[in-house]
RNA sequence: GGCUGAAUGGCAGAGUGGCUAUGCACCGGAUUGCAAAUCCGUUUACCUCGGUUCGACUCCGGGUUCAGCCUCCA
C-alpha cells in the first residue's frame, strides 16, 4: 500500500483517495518570466515520478499543474524587455514545453494558466469578503484577514504571534495586519487590469492556485505539491483561503519536494547561482538529468554539481549496457520478485533511490546470465526495462544512446564503422600494431571499443 | 530570535535495534592478443556526549555543525 509523507502530519501516511480509485492532484507549477532552471527541473521531475507510480498503481489521475501567467516579475521583465507580457510568457512556455519534453515528462491531465481562471478568482474573492474574512482596502487592494482563520499556521508550524515577532515587512497602513496578504491588487495605470468589484486590477498569486484547484479539481482535493520553499507563505495562503471560502479541508496530503542547492546553498534566481535546464543540455542529456534528480529522495535538499551528472552518466551507462539488443515487449514475462520490490520501495513515500538499486541488482543478473540471449536473461532484461518506464528512464534503444551522446566527436557513425572494419581484418591477421593503433585514434576521439565474442561494438565514452 | 529538517565509508546515496543497500572510484582475481565491457572477491561508515537495552548507526535527552522558511522563490 502507497504511504506518502504529509507535510501537515510530518509523518508518513497511508495513502487513500477521497474517491476510491481516482486521484486528483495539483502542483503548483512556475511563474513564467525566464527560463526553467535546475530547481524548477526537479519539482517538474518529482510530481512526475509520481503521477507515474499513481497511474502505474491503477489509479485514474487527473494532474493538474499550473502556470502562473500574470504577476509582478512577469510585468517587470516584460517592461525591461520592452515586450508585451503576453509575448513574454508565450515565448517562455514554448521553451518550458522544450525543457519538459527533454526530461521527458509525461504531460499533466490539466495545464492552467491564472489569467485564464480570473472569474473563479474574482468569486473566490467576494465569498471571503461576504464572510467577513477578507476586506477591501482604500488603496484599491483586497486582503485577506489572516486572524479570521483560526488554522492559519497549521501546514508550516507556525503560530501568528511568532509570525508577527519575525517581522521584518515594513509596516502597510492598509492592512489592518502586517500578516494580511493580498487578494486583489490595484493596477496602476500602464498594469494589465481586469474588471472587479473592487476596480480594475490583478490577482494575488496566492489566490491564483486556490482558484485554479478549485476550478479542475473541485473543493476538496488528494494531494497538493509544490517546492519547500512554498510552505510559507503560499500554500498555508492557499489553505486559509480555499478552506475559508468553502468550509472544507482543501487538500488532504500535502507533498513538497526538497531544494537544488548550488555549495550547500539553495539554487535560486535571487542569488544568481542557478543553472537553466537548457545549459545542462548543452552536456548532459535530458535522461541525465532526469536520473540525477531522482537519485535522492525527492524530500532531501540535493546538491548539484557537474560530477553528479557524471554519476548519473555512468549509472545510465551502466544500465543501458545490460539493455543492448533488448527491444521493447510489453508481452513477455517479468520476474514478479523484483517488481514487487521496486513496487514496494516507490509505495514506501517515492523510495526512488531503493527502486533504482533494484534496477541496478537487475542489470547485474542480466550481465550475469550472459546477456538477454537466455530466456531467463531476457526476462530479467524486460523487468529491468519496464521498471525503467515506471520512472520513465531506460526507453531509449540502448545501443543508439551509447553510441550518441550529447558531446558529438567529429566522427560519424558510419566513419568509425569503416574503421572497426579496417581493425577486425588487422585482428584476423594478428596485425595487433595496427589494431591498437586503430583503437587508439576512435579513443581520442571518444569512441570506445569492446571485444566481444568475436564481434566489436562501440559506444560514446 | 521563531518554525521545520538534516548530519552515514574517497564521492553520491538508502536503510535497519543484532544479519550485504545501491552506483561511481579504489584494490585483487577471472575473461581478453592487450584493452574495453562483464563476472567473482576484498577494503573503507554511520557528527559528539550521556541515557535506555543482553545489544544502538538505528530509540530518548543535551551539545555542535549545516540547510530551508519567517521577503519574491520549485
Amino acid at each position: 500500500m502507497l504511504h506518502l509523507h504529509n507535510t501537515l502530519s510530518r509523518k508518513k501516511e497511508p495513502f487513500t483517495p477521497l474517491v476510491a480509485g481516482k486521484v486528483s492532484m495539483y502542483v503548483c507549477g512556475i511563474t513564467i518570466y525566464d527560463l526553467c532552471h535546475v530547481g524548477h527541473a526537479r519539482l517538474l521531475v518529482a510530481f512526475d515520478v509520481l503521477f507515474r507510480h499513481l497511474q502505474a498503481s491503477d489509479y485514474d489521475v487527473t494532474y493538474v499543474r499550473n502556470i502562473t501567467d500574470i504577476d509582478d516579475k512577469i510585468i517587470n521583465r516584460a517592461a525591461e524587455n520592452g515586450e508585451s507580457i503576453n509575448d513574454l510568457t508565450e515565448r517562455y512556455i514554448d521553451a518550458m514545453h522544450e525543457d519538459e519534453a527533454s526530461l521527458l515528462l509525461l504531460s499533466p491531465t490539466h495545464e492552467p494558466r491564472a489569467t485564464d481562471t480570473i472569474g473563479r478568482m474574482h468569486s473566490l474573492i467576494k465569498t471571503l469578503i461576504d464572510k467577513g474574512m477578507a476586506y477591501p482596502a482604500d488603496n484599491g487592494d483586497v486582503y485577506y484577514a489572516v486572524s479570521s482563520f483560526p488554522d492559519y499556521g497549521k501546514l508550516s508550524g507556525r503560530k501568528l504571534d511568532d509570525l508577527r515577532a519575525g517581522e521584518r515587512v515594513a509596516v502597510d497602513n492598509n492592512k489592518r495586519d502586517p500578516l494580511d496578504f493580498v487578494l486583489w491588487k490595484a493596477s496602476k495605470a500602464d498594469e494589465p487590469a481586469w474588471d472587479s468589484d473592487w476596480g480594475p486590477g490583478r490577482p494575488g498569486w496566492h489566490i491564483e492556485c486556490s482558484a485554479m484547484a478549485i476550478e479542475l479539481l473541485g473543493e476538496e482535493i488528494d494531494i497538493h505539491g509544490g517546492g519547500a520553499d512554498l510552505q510559507f507563505p503560499h500554500h498555508e495562503n492557499e489553505i486559509a483561503q480555499s478552506e475559508a471560502a468553502t468550509g472544507k479541508q482543501f487538500a488532504r496530503y500535502w507533498m513538497h519536494n526538497g531544494l537544488v542547492q548550488v555549495d550547500d546553498e539553495k539554487m535560486s534566481k535571487s542569488l544568481h547561482n542557478f543553472f537553466t535546464v537548457r545549459e545542462v543540455l548543452k552536456s548532459y542529456s535530458g535522461e541525465e538529468l532526469r536520473y540525477f534528480l531522482m537519485s535522492g529522495h525527492y524530500r532531501s535538499p540535493l546538491n548539484y554539481s557537474a560530477s553528479q551528472l557524471d554519476n548519473a552518466r555512468a549509472s545510465l551507462r551502466r544500465l543501458y549496457t545490460a539493455l543492448r539488443g533488448v527491444g521493447a515487449d510489453a508481452s513477455r514475462s517479468v520476474s514478479r520478485e523484483h517488481v514487487e520490490r521496486f513496487q514496494a520501495a516507490m509505495d514506501d513515500d517515492l523510495n526512488t533511490p531503493v527502486a533504482l538499486s533494484v534496477l541496478f541488482e537487475l542489470a547485474t543478473e542480466v550481465n550475469r546470465e550472459g546477456g538477454a540471449e537466455s530466456k531467463r536473461g531476457l526476462k530479467l532484461a524486460n523487468t529491468l526495462l519496464q521498471l525503467g518506464a515506471r520512472l520513465g528512464i531506460l526507453q531509449g534503444d540502448a545501443d543508439a544512446v551509447l553510441q550518441g551522446s550529447v558531446d558529438e566527436s567529429g566522427l560519424d557513425a558510419a566513419k568509425i564503422e569503416a574503421l572497426i572494419q579496417e581493425r577486425v581484418d588487422a585482428r584476423a591477421n594478428k596485425d595487433w600494431a595496427r589494431s591498437d593503433e586503430i583503437r587508439d585514434e576512435l579513443t581520442a576521439d571518444g569512441v570506445i571499443l569492446e571485444d566481444k565474442d568475436g564481434k566489436t561494438s562501440w559506444r560514446r565514452g
